[in-house]
Order: structure tokens, then C-alpha cells, then sequence
DNA sequence: TTTT
DNA sequence: TTTT
């Protein structure tokens, strides 16, 4: 089966932090949505329109615990990963599907450390305290795997 | 707004016919469904699971009349576009969102002229009659689209 | 360092064999030329215009085994990897550059099996003796991964 | 021709100012080297490291335009494109060749106006001078270029 | 050196 | 609803 590709590549901001759930067999999984914008001028009135996509993003274990660690509302992150859609009943019985993005791939293009530069420190939000050096993360799972182990 | 990325690139295969829509101003759109396949075995089981996740394609305008001239259920194509996600009330008044796909550049890698080499040809779709050479289209429609909005 | 990107993504026809290189340890590296077409339609003339761009693929290990058993010249794929400009020396001691694309994912478009159904098999090439099955292959690293057990 | 994709996607950090060439037609070019990296660990040794990889961008006309009044040496950039390996002929009359990047999308990611913020403005380069919002610019280019006719 |  |  197959000779198919199911790829997305974003380049957004966070629209909230990142929501952790963590399961029994030690696995977890990390939700947060992303938004791009697309702007463009309208022919007839001549006025800038900015339109901006939401993404639903899923991460997963050490990849969720690496955003939860070091992004937050607002952060700018490249998400490589594919669509999927998932089917649900809503409370009426009827077929609902919603879509989201799992992320197979991220580099962080900015942190809050690096935005919160100066008196921009939240105080209660000590995630990234002052002084650790949160350097962008570039995170490719290729990198790590022995390359040459695939299951093939 | 804006330094963002919303892309998407898929190979895969037509689920069904284009169905183009024409619009007062001259302007058209086509929509299908996109199979792609993801394949994975079952750790525990071991056995070969495969899920095929469906894509809502949108092309418009020139695009949209290619697609619908040249291919048909079945056929494999590339595609590359944006994530859209489109909010409509149903008809109790709830909220509801449709994610799909906009087209803005496109690969055919088969036709159903190359497929129905031979026997293949069914009767009654005459679409790609059979001597018309179907080459495969390497089309970049954002050239033709009024994607118009350029602040150039 | 980081928070960057090098990503390719080709379809296109090998242009020749895989030619294989197996090292002591055990390792192996699979390289071939493929190429991509570009067309256009010269204004002045109006003709039409095909310049072929070609690409110095680079597999490894257990992938590179997997190209040299499935794909043979003229067979379409997609190769999705990273740019790597090597630098070596010539003859007269002078710095030359080689750009390469080091695989890091791919799937078959068609395979030699697939092309050759029928009576288009060729004497003297049994690499793929027919009755073996040479299903498109849709490599992605991340199917090891439990991707399958959560639920949402 | 064709049924084929030469897709790049890049981010990452400009080396250089952009050097702009411009033509008899009106026409222009600029080319600037961007730099991407990519770290991992030594299974041996148990240490960091990281390879710089330097990719020879190329952007037209009005792209190329954009480019110059809004980034210089150290931001950081998004840059999709294609490649393109041209053939040349050095002193000795052997054949080179060069593999460059042509952009045909691009996103700022930073602009020295971001970056500078505050003392970090140099003497002698007010090519963005303070005070000029230099917001993230989202250009499709190709919808302009004649993509054809330079002599590169 | 591929492919249409 | 596709494909292998």
C-alpha cells in the first residue's frame, strides 16, 4: 500500500501553551494550536486583509515534553508532520471530524527567553527561568537514529 | 502578521470525479477527495496495518479545468497547497469546520489515458478519448490565479 | 547553531543503476542521478522548452539496499532528503565542490516490475524475476513509532 | 516532460549582504550565501557537533529587490526554491559546476531592524534606518518573473 | 544519463 | 471513496 506522501510544513506562532497528557505506559502527548496568516490587498477597496489559519498540533512523548520545556503562548516554531483526521460523535450521535497536525519534525524559531529579553518576565512563570540559555532546538529524529537501522 | 508557512504536499490517489462548480463572474472550482496511505505493523501482533486518511481538495479557475480534463478517479497525483479550514453552521445552528486543502501547484503522475491503456477504456467516460495524448502537467496555476493581492 | 532547515523533496527518473559501495563495518551507500524536468515556452519564439535538472542521490544502509533491490534506470521516485556540498581536491591540488542530496526518506513511484507488465520484460535483466511482488514502498522512519495507540 | 518536483525548503542564516547585479533589460539578480546547520552527537567520543552548510541563493527582480532593502548578513530567512546546477568552464578550460538555489518563495524571519533593537545598530549601515517598521514581508515571486531569460 |  |  502506498507510494503516497502526507506532508505539512508550518511556519507559526503558538496560540497557547502547550496542553500535556500523560498516559499509563509512561507515553504522553502534548496539544497547542498554531496560527499562520496569509495577507493579501483587496482589489475592490484596496485595504490590507491579513487571514490567519489555525492548526491543530499534536506532539508526542520526548518531542511534547521538549515543547513543553521550552516554548510557550506566542513562541514562533517550525512543525513538520502530516494531517490527520479524526472521526468523533458529538453528544448527539452525530459524526464530527476534526483535524489535526502530527508533528513528525520542529526547529523552535524563537523562545520566550529570547522574547521576554528584558522586563518582559512574567512573574508566576518560571518555565524558562532567567539565566537558563534556551538555545532553538533543532529537533530531527533522523539525527539520533542510527540512520542505517530501518526495519527493512 | 505574516513570516509564516502553511504548506502541504501530498501524493496520492483521486477517490472520485472532480466536481467543478462555475461561478457567476467566470470564475471556477473543482473539488475531490485525495486517498493517502499510511502502513505500519503492529508491534504486538505483528501484522500490517494500514490507515488511509482522506484529503478535501480544492483547485480553482484553469487549475480546477485541467484536473477535471486530465484525470479521474484513481489517478496519482501531487499536490502542494494550504491548509484552510472553513467554519459553517449546520442546521441546528451549531458550529461546525471543514478542513480542506487549497491547490496552488499541482503534478499529474498518472492519467487515466496511461491506466486505460489498452481494454481499460469504459464505456461511457469519454472523457480522455482514447488518441488523445494525455501527457502528464507540470502546471504552476498560481501564475494564472488571482491570487491578486501581491503588494508588487 | 540551529533552529534551521535543509529540506529537499524531488520526483523525478533515475538515470541510471544504483551503484553500490559496502564498507568494512558493515555499512553501505547507494548513489544514482535523477532528474527533474523543467518546462516552459520561450516568448520570443514561442517554443517550447524542456531543460533537465540533474541530482546526485545518496542512500544509506538499509535504504540504499532497498533501492538497489526495487528501482532500477527510469524508474520514477520521490526522494525527500538534505543538501551536502562535499569539497574535495582535484588533480592540480584546486578546491571542487560536489552537491549531493543524502536521502532521508522516499517512496516508489513505479517500479521496473510495475513498467515491464506484460511482454515488456527485458532478456537479460532479472533483478526483479518476475512473480516477485515489487509493491511501492513508502519509507518513513517514523513508522516505528506506537502511533497508532493513543486516543484522539 | 515533466511529472516531476525540484523543491527546496530552506531556513537559515544569510552570510553576507545580498549582491545585486542588474541588467540592460531592467531586470536584476541578487545572490547572497545562506547558512544552514546541523548538529548531532558522536556515538564515540559522546560530543556536540555541528556541520555548517552553505546553499548559494539566488532571488530575481523584484524578489531579489525586497531582499536587499530588507535583510542583511545574520538574519534569518525562509527560502523555497529549486535547484539548479550550472556548468561552467574554469581557466583551464575544464567543466565545473556550481549548484545554486533558485528562490521562488520566500518569509523573513528576522530583519536587522528586529535584531538591532536597541544598541546593537552599527555605525555605516542605515539601510534600514530606525524608525522604518521593516514588518516580515510573505512574497510569492513567481507570479512576476519571466523565470526564463536570464543568462544563469 | 531519465521521462513525456 | 483511492491505491497496492
Amino acid at each position: 500500500m502506498s507510494g503516497t506522501l502526507n506532508k505539512v510544513m508550518l511556519i507559526g506562532h503558538l496560540g497557547d501553551e502547550v496542553k500535556m497528557h500523560y498516559f499509563e505506559g509512561g507515553g504522553c502527548i502534548g496539544r497547542f494550536p498554531l496560527a499562520t496568516n496569509e495577507t493579501y490587498t483587496n482589489k475592490q477597496t484596496n485595504e490590507r486583509v491579513t487571514n490567519t489559519e489555525w492548526h491543530n498540533i499534536v506532539v508526542r512523548n520526548k518531542a511534547a515534553e521538549i515543547f513543553e520545556k521550552y516554548v510557550s503562548k506566542g513562541d514562533k516554531v517550525y512543525i513538520e508532520g502530516r494531517i490527520k483526521t479524526r472521526k468523533w460523535q458529538d453528544e448527539n450521535g452525530n459524526d464530527r471530524y476534526s483535524t489535526e497536525i502530527q508533528c513528525t519534525d520542529f526547529t523552535f524559531l524563537t523562545t520566550k527567553n529570547e522574547s521576554a529579553t528584558g522586563s518582559n518576565t512574567q512573574q508566576g512563570n518560571q518555565a524558562n527561568p532567567v539565566g537558563h540559555k534556551a538555545e532553538p532546538i533543532n529537533h530531527k529524529p533522523e539525527v539520533d537514529l542510527p540512520e542505517d537501522d530501518l526495519p527493512f
